[in-house]
DNA sequence: CCTCGGCCTGCAATCGATTGTCGGATCACC
DNA sequence: GGTGATCCGACAATCGATTGCAGGCCGAGG
């Protein structure tokens, strides 16, 4: 109703100078006043409902305790975890997320990234990471503090916190292969991102590792890390390549996908062709079948970017970049199996 | 690297007093200035990589362009749409959203929402509400500009966007008893939530209304909204009621949870046990079995509720207060069926 | 009684943009 | 050439909190 008071409401109501009261309402400065006037201070706070006013700190103090966090799509369920551990640790040291959806649309981005520029957010975790990413090139040569996660860049003056993806392909390549499978097909990410390349050669290396060819047609780029380009992308994968026997999805989206045009061509998983997926995204256990995938950290992700960016705002001085690799772990489940028994005239087998 | 320009560098270098530079930059003032004058301004910002203060602009305008949506929990995947149709909505206008997760933690949320209000956000968004909700009372104390989406509260002097829980469940329940159904529990949600309430009541009102009686045993309410809580709801639920034929659940992740306990106790759902849910939550059609659930409007009750705020925070004067109610539609899946068998003696078995 | 030092507290500048008011320049017209 | 209207741009106050500096008060010591 009233309109909200002020610090000189306050100071007034307790008699004493504004300077005072702000000292008095801020723990750090407080010793520096009476100790009888500070309650003085704190009961006319309290009374008025005095609420600082953050946008005069900031600008007197030119940092909003907040930090700009940039992620393709709230909606797939991989990054909630991610803001989860991010803002748990942020809010620690009473930094605030401001959250940014970008659609995975780089005007989007763009506009976000200024608006977020604008507000003077501390510091950006960014898990909007491409290879070459020119709001990255931005960001460096405003000397904004950047911690990227997830995701990184072909660029290595920034901090980053990921997942080990090339040893996430590799288990989950190496499972299907000591299950017997010998034609396996790659359903890779987009390749400007760095998650959907190394996995793509992680892939590459652990079949060639075994002495297993990779026939060109036996992997194919999807386009986008959803459904619909999981279909899209198997479609093409079975066309030129009818005979696969399992499918290492660079995502448990795209796995899902790969699923859906199994059970649209009447194929069954995962008797017929096995699937393995990449996230361990929440309720993946809950699916028809429950879904083979690589875990990852998403969390522990988020939260060790966070501390990563507090270190860069709370410490003054040079930093090291630090750039973090969290471990994986394949989790089997039922969308797995040996190739069925048309597969295995067992005559020249595995060694 | 250079520290950042401020607009009194975009004068001094075009030449002007940063009165004139404020004007000709702001679109909705540039007509006070001279054209080439403007272009001038514009040049300079330009060159040098000008970007407004908006914590400078926010301590004169006394508005911040940034609005708190507050949430129960990000890793429910019901929100992630509200928060996109939210976001969406106001980012049309030039808002921003800043989220605030509270894990349906009072005290977390009360920390949040001290936060939210010292950093001078415009208005709120609030999916948390409770039937009776102190914060709520504050927020009408403090004549903060709020509006509800998706739970209800038994005040009636906020604007809210719900979906008609009412028929919703009646949908389902109805649903049911169309099969053949005449043994039905319902696994309800917290009771100090709107949702929990009124879903429970519909339940029971719809089973009155087709003449059947319910036992109190036949109802149990879950603690929250998790699989977890479903999982030990039903535990009691099929120990104080094991003929049930059928469960309304109030929720996806509680029907999620009712589907774990049927399968723990070697109950095949659907064809023991039906199980409805409620709000279709992405993937509720990968489950095992497919979900028969109430399909909610997510996303447009997130942008009809930033649309609701936006009128509050663009014209001004006074509001009528709006409440507005989405319809929901029953998504028939694989986890509902008639009832099996020994539940109809008079026809013949399996097909 | 004077001086010195240590606590507190008040004064005032400051952060960067917005905006009401006013003065000066330009131009037209008489 | 004078007067008035019109338009532009400058001046300066303002938002609310923080903080360096200075000064007042008090007690202790000489």
């Amino acid at each position: 109703m009233s309109r909200t008071s002020t610090l000189s409401d306050v100071a007034r109501r307790a008699g004493v100078h504004q300077a005072t009261a702000s000292r008095a309402l801020n723990p750090a400065s407080r010793h520096l006043v009476n100790h009888a006037t500070a309650e003085r201070v704190l009961a006319a706070a309290r009374e008025l409902g005095y609420v600082p006013n953050a946008i005069a700190r900031g600008l007197r103090t030119s940092r909003t305790g907040t930090v700009g966090v940039i992620i393709p799509d709230l909606m797939n369920p991989l990054f909630p975890p991610i803001v989860r551990g991010i803002e748990d640790v942020l809010a620690q040291e009473g930094y605030t997320a401001l959250l940014a959806n970008t659609d995975n649309d780089e005007q989007r981005e763009r506009a976000l990234f200024e608006s977020l520029v604008t507000r003077r957010v501390d510091g950006f975790i960014v898990a909007t990471a491409r290879r070459t990413h020119p709001l990255l090139d931005e960001a460096a040569r405003r000397g904004l503090k950047v911690v990227l996660v997830y995701r990184g860049t072909d660029r290595t003056d920034f901090c980053a916190v990921t997942a080990d993806d090339w040893l996430g392909i590799t288990l989950a390549t190496e499972h299907l292969i000591e299950l017997g499978h010998r034609r396996i097909g790659h359903l890779a990410g987009p390749q400007d991102v760095y998650t959907g390349s190394i996995r793509a050669r992680s892939f590459n290396e652990a079949l060639r590792s075994h002495d297993q060819d990779v026939p060109a047609e036996h992997i194919v780029v999807c386009d986008a890390y959803s459904e619909a380009a999981g279909v899209s992308g198997t479609r093409r994968l079975l066309d030129q390549a009818p005979d696969l026997t399992a499918i290492v999805a660079a995502n448990d989206l795209l796995a899902l996908g790969a699923c859906d045009v199994l059970r649209e061509r009447g194929l069954r998983c995962p008797d017929q062709v096995s699937v393995t997926g990449f996230n361990d995204m929440p309720f993946a256990d809950k699916f028809d079948p429950p879904l083979t995938t690589v875990r990852v950290p998403h969390y522990d992700l988020g939260a060790e970017a966070g501390r990563l960016l507090l270190d860069q705002l709370t410490r003054s001085g040079p930093h090291p970049t630090k750039r973090l690799s969290l471990t994986p772990t394949l989790i089997k489940r039922g969308s797995t199996a040996p190739p069925s028994i048309r597969e295995a005239p067992s005559t020249h087998g595995p060694a």
